[in-house]
DNA sequence: AAATCGTGGCC
DNA sequence: TGGCCAAGATT
């Protein structure tokens, strides 16, 4: 117990001089820390201050927010990934405002309620901009703990969050649990990285079992992921009209918009003039006009070969799209919707200039 | 409980 | 360069 907490003062005293200067940082604005920690669910800080000045900008209050369209949203999150966040930001941002009088939920409890708000997002506003003794246990959270004490469980099952939260409340105990979940965020970034952490000139260095163990590469446990999955996706655009279609399955890029486009498991051959497709359902003879463009989109669980064919537009055609759901919008339009990034490319590279 | 959801940076 | 990972949530 005495070595946890000194473990907690070590912590700390690295924080007091190397605290990083982060502008939701600068008062306890629960908008402002909520905003940020959904910003940077799953995200790097550089990625995401870009992002967060332009909400701060455009929306300096949570009631601006909350008034705002949902398209205006979606379209400051346009290129961030993790799409269902900008819309669960403007449900929160609603509800805030409606049911709250624009004011946060002080407990934990009614926090994890607001959409978008998990185990780890309701903690970090419960410390951070209440002064409450919730671990905030994110991927920082288990790797510095998982390695101080070598914690043989997954931080995703079910036993391995109850050991985590145990030795997270242990950390906290007569500390600012402001200041140590972000002194563990900072010194996890800076110090204990996932990859090649300077463990020689750690201040941990006595009291780190997987040090002492020479185990530092093991944890924390890797959880098993499946196999990527390769997929051919066709997009197709004419010379004078741009074509777009709301996405509405519960898949990828859900409520952005997108081209019309076919995707296949397997490549089909596309050398020929004429192609045979099927789009959402109707089959679709299509005459090509030009050499297709190629783009290769990586995610996490599926790598894409995007293929981006010109084709001739006819009336024919119109009447097809029309009746799958897709709708014209003028080119100097095109900023007005949210795309998904492999066709924010494609904008800029190929459509903007028509 | 396990799968799914994006994008950028790093080596 | 392909795999790993990042202030996770949701179903």
């Amino acid at each position: 117990m005495t070595k946890i907490h000194e473990i907690s003062n070590i912590l700390l005293g690295w924080y007091r001089l190397h605290k990083r200067e982060l502008p939701w940082r600068d008062d306890r604005d629960p908008y402002k820390i909520w905003l940020s920690e959904i910003i940077l669910q799953q995200t790097r800080v550089q990625q995401g201050l870009p992002y967060y000045w332009a909400f701060i900008h455009k929306f300096p209050t949570i009631k601006a927010l909350a008034s705002a369209d949902l398209a205006e949203v979606y379209n400051l999150w346009q290129g961030l990934g993790y799409y269902s966040r900008a819309n669960n930001l403007h449900k929160t941002a609603k509800i805030i405002a409606s049911q709250y009088n624009g004011l946060f939920p002080h407990s934990y409890p009614d926090l994890l309620k607001l959409p978008g708000i998990g185990p780890y997002t309701a903690a970090a506003i419960a410390s951070m901009a209440f002064g409450l003794k919730y671990p905030a246990m994110d991927g920082n959270f288990f790797r510095v703990v998982g390695r101080l004490f070598e914690v043989d469980e997954q931080s995703n099952s079910t036993t391995g969050k109850k050991l985590y939260h145990k030795l997270g409340e242990l950390l906290l105990e007569g500390v600012d649990s402001a200041d140590l979940n972000q002194a563990i965020m900072d010194f996890a970034s800076a110090r204990c990285t996932p990859t090649a952490p300077n463990c020689d000139s750690c201040p941990l260095i006595s009291h780190c079992q997987a040090f002492l163990n020479g185990s530092v590469n093991k944890y924390p446990l890797k959880t098993i992921k499946n196999p990527k999955k390769v997929q051919y996706l066709y997009f197709f655009y004419t010379e004078n009209k741009i074509w777009i279609r709301h996405r509405n399955k519960n898949t990828i890029w859900n409520n952005l918009f997108e081209f019309p486009n076919f995707i296949s498991s397997d490549p089909i051959d596309i050398s020929n003039k004429y192609l045979q497709v099927k789009l959402y359902e109707k089959d679709l003879l299509i005459e090509l006009d030009g050499n297709p463009h190629y783009l290769k989109h990586h995610l996490t669980h599926i790598t894409f070969h995007i293929y981006i064919l010109k084709i001739f537009s006819n009336f024919a055609m119109d009447k097809l799209w029309k009746t799958n759901g897709f709708f014209v919008i003028n080119p100097k339009d095109y900023k007005n919707y949210a795309f998904p990034k492999p066709l924010v490319d494609f904008i800029t590279n190929h459509l903007y200039h028509v």
